[in-house]
DNA sequence: CTGAAAGCGCTTACAG
DNA sequence: CTGAAAGCGCTTACAG
């Protein structure tokens, strides 16, 4: 028994009901050209009647424009790239475009997405990179398929969206000093990625304008993985001075640490207190409910995609947009 | 000036450099036939020179087949349905298939993921749904294009998978009389959805087999979304008697449950239990940490997208998976 | 082992 | 206002 799909009707079906040629149905299919209101009439009837669905591969084909977008991120699991993904999904959504999806771990090692954009499956691309080279993407440049990057700039003259990293570490910087912490610690995300470095600038500028240091014994490696948070915050434990603070490069690590802090007995914010970044939604379920930074995750993603969508109708006219971040107290920085 | 989009390479060049036909170009980018050896090697070099890659879309007009997987989901923010898009993710990409994503909140109202099929964009479907109508799903069911549910069954011969939630709340359940609870309430998730009337009737039928009952003021309504738990949980607090466990549909629901009890002075679990379900990675981080259910969502997933894959090789039989849950004890209800 | 030709379902000049 | 024809870039019988 072979599977019965029903065959689906095509623009000669629609045509030969109607009475027209299939260049006349193409013409009320695109809105091109004028077609008497009374044909017009009968092919939309027509169509009505056979349920006909215009193939998205045809058209894709025959005009070289296929109305999807490749999105290519990193991983689909961090609760802070999901946001990211919504305002993706928004933009492409309202202008009646798909999203063909690709997560990907090691961008470099397996380039499964510049399959995406040399199959000709996507009309651009939006891509959320934290370590991303310009070699990396010199196949799409090449092909001349937009493409614009998220958190991270690789200069190169590719449009690019990042939230105000530095900005929003020295907010934070300033504000735990503003709170009377002196020693301040902090746990970084992974080594070369950009906004850990302009994180951690940020942290650095900012004591150093207030004569403070952030020293080595002071820093302690994380990841932003779960996990590498409670292992950072070991570390700092073991050194002879307790800080006053600790600022985690994300609110992931910066809830690790409140539990490393807790089973050695300290509490959060009276002994140490600790701050994040991102603003997930985690970060107001721990207790202490952590104080952090806020990336306009949404708002990226959003302004993205509605830049490659705009590049696809006028040449795209290189775009650096920083967007704001901004500080949200809550507990766990132990000021009033 | 213009876009100077460099054209790619077509199969036409490609047969050009080699000095073959176009048809000995297909026989090798297919593996298909007998091509003589130095004939491939030749062609091989001219798609290796001229950086060839084929047109999906070409292809898929050619052959009717987008190597192409719908995947339709309520939401992406949810943490829980984030595990089941990688567990699809996973199985498309190792069977060398894409994802055109359509994440849909009123799946009823705006099919906007019909045309994805209709379309003919797709091979087949993975459905996450929660309140999916069998006349929803008519016209894939036509299109004879394979489809699977996950967490819903509608019947109709439709493969589904679904995880225990019945069993899920059995069990729960189970374990809070043992540790000495015996009024129980419940924080239900959107009514109408099946897993919450599975997990309801888990609870319910759990009782009644230990004599005990769920009168319906010991239920709260809630709708599995943030802040839901809290209102609910607000609820059951106006009633004479406090609940010694409350058990939430979900854990994000539980955690809100958290935030209600706390800030009425209430300790947890001391003077009320609190339980919850999904096993996100939230749970673990309120504080006390939630004893939940397990759901397997990331095989779910996995598995959901394995099988329409599988459908589109041979004739599907229907299947009806469900996977097991299992529970996870933490600090939140209080049991030794 | 290889090629010429038709076809997949559309769009787009070009005529009329 | 409408139609015939070529073309988008492949695959697939059918010959040879």
């Amino acid at each position: 028994m072979k599977e019965s799909r029903v065959s689906q009707a095509t623009i000669d079906d629609v045509a030969q009901r109607a009475r027209v040629s299939i260049s006349t149905v193409s013409r009320v299919l695109n809105n091109r050209d004028r077609v008497h209101p009374e044909t017009r009439e009968r092919i939309l009837r027509a169509m009505r009647e056979l349920q006909y669905q215009p193939s998205a591969m045809a058209r894709g084909l025959a005009n070289q424009r296929t109305h999807t977008l490749g999105f290519i991120i990193p991983t689909i699991s961090d609760p802070f790239f999901i946001e990211i993904v919504r305002g993706v999904e928004d933009a492409a959504s309202s202008a009646g475009y798909s999203l063909l999806v690709a997560s990907q771990a090691q961008i470099t090692e397996h380039p499964r997405y510049t399959q995406l954009l040399n199959q000709r499956r996507v009309d651009g691309v939006v891509l959320v990179a934290i370590e991303v080279q310009r070699r990396d993407i010199e196949a799409v440049l090449q092909s001349g398929i937009p493409i614009v990057l998220i958190q991270q700039d690789i200069g190169a003259g590719i449009p690019t969206f990042i939230a105000d990293n530095y900005g929003g570490a020295c907010q934070m910087t300033e504000h735990l000093l503003r709170c009377g912490h002196r020693r301040i610690a902090y746990i970084s995300g992974s080594n070369h990625t950009p906004d850990n470095g302009e994180r951690l600038r940020g942290v650095r500028d900012t004591l150093t304008a207030h004569g403070l240091r952030l020293p080595a014994n002071r820093i302690a490696q994380g990841n932003y993985l779960r996990g590498s948070g409670y292992e950072a915050m070991m570390q700092l434990l073991k050194q002879t001075e307790l800080p006053d603070a600790v600022f985690a490069a994300n609110d992931q690590m910066a809830s690790d640490a409140l539990i490393a802090l807790q089973e050695n007995g300290l509490r959060v914010p009276d002994d140490v207190a600790v701050v994040g970044f991102d603003d997930v939604p985690l970060a107001s379920y721990v207790t202490p409910a952590l104080t952090t930074v806020h990336q306009p995750a949404y708002e990226l993603g959003l302004q993205a995609a509605q830049c490659v969508l705009q590049a696809l109708e006028k040449p795209m006219n290189t775009e650096h947009v920083v967007l704001p971040t901004h500080l949200v107290v809550r507990k766990s920085c132990g000021c009033p």
